[in-house]
DNA sequence: CTGCGTGCAAAAACTTTGCAACAAT
DNA sequence: ATTGTTGCAAAGTTTTTGCACGCAG
């Protein structure tokens, strides 16, 4: 599923207008690159891609950029293990958490609304009041249960 | 709960044996300090405690220990989003999940057998042999519900 | 105009690694 | 003896920051 574009302009002029932050070619550019493309995407993939439109952009703009995106909420921002903060679009989508496959690296997406809803139960139990959350079960896929056997 | 020696030992002794790695100085007091402390330890934490007892020990031998406690499953590494990796320990105490606060950074543990359960069905389903999970929630805690209100 | 935003390069923060000396088996 | 281990410092990665210039509002 694609990210709905009117959704993520509201969200996104309410938060810039709230803190005072400017439109600038270079941001839109960014949100852009971010949004059209798809997936766990590190600042670098990110750059990469706005390069192409637009050689002049620099690395710490994106960092800047995907930052505030994060800080919006319109981001996620996710952690694998490798070295590298990745982000994921955070709506438009429908919420999911990840299998991760420690041999090959696949990462499958997967939603489970009745742990969803467990989740919601036990932070309310706490007191918490629940934003968003990351789950992550780490193990061996198909392919690789059978080639480690 | 403390960490139970017994186990910790036994795991860790065939570990090691599996690799041919050796027994030495500076990891036992690594790992006892490791386990010693309690909570969600960055390298640095871990290597400031054991420097009490070893001034000697360098930094770059606590970053080899941890990994190899990670590698044996004794420690799981968790990436809270500072930038830093935090340790924790993996046995004698029961699994647990995270509640954490964005705004105090509070860290609520819970355990739920509920999710768990639903988390290996949901991996079963998807041809996944599940080695070991993370889930953390984001939001407010109590106190910060209270004074952003 | 005014102040936020940008690019660049330098710096910071964290982690890994090459190597010679050293220690465990 | 042999082979893994350590400390150190250098190098690698990823991310942040200072600053002068530029651009949006």
């Amino acid at each position: 599923m694609k990210s709905s574009p009117a959704k993520r302009e509201e969200v996104l002029s309410r938060f810039m207008a709230e803190r005072g932050l400017k439109t600038t070619r270079q941001r839109n550019l960014i949100i852009d690159t971010f949004f059209s493309l798809d997936g766990h995407l590190s600042v670098e993939e990110v750059w990469a891609k706005a390069r192409e439109l637009d050689r002049r952009v620099s690395v710490a703009t994106v960092y800047r950029t995907m930052k505030l995106l994060h800080e919006s909420g319109l981001a996620h921002a996710r952690n694998f293990g490798d070295g590298q903060t990745r982000y994921e679009a955070a709506v438009g989508k429908d919420h999911h958490d990840h299998l991760i496959c420690t041999r090959c690296s696949t990462i499958i997406e997967f939603e489970n609304d009745q742990i969803e809803r467990l989740q919601d139960l036990v932070a309310r139990k706490h007191g918490f009041k629940v934003v968003s959350h990351k789950m992550e079960l780490y193990g061996l896929c198909r392919g690789c249960q059978r080639e480690t056997a």
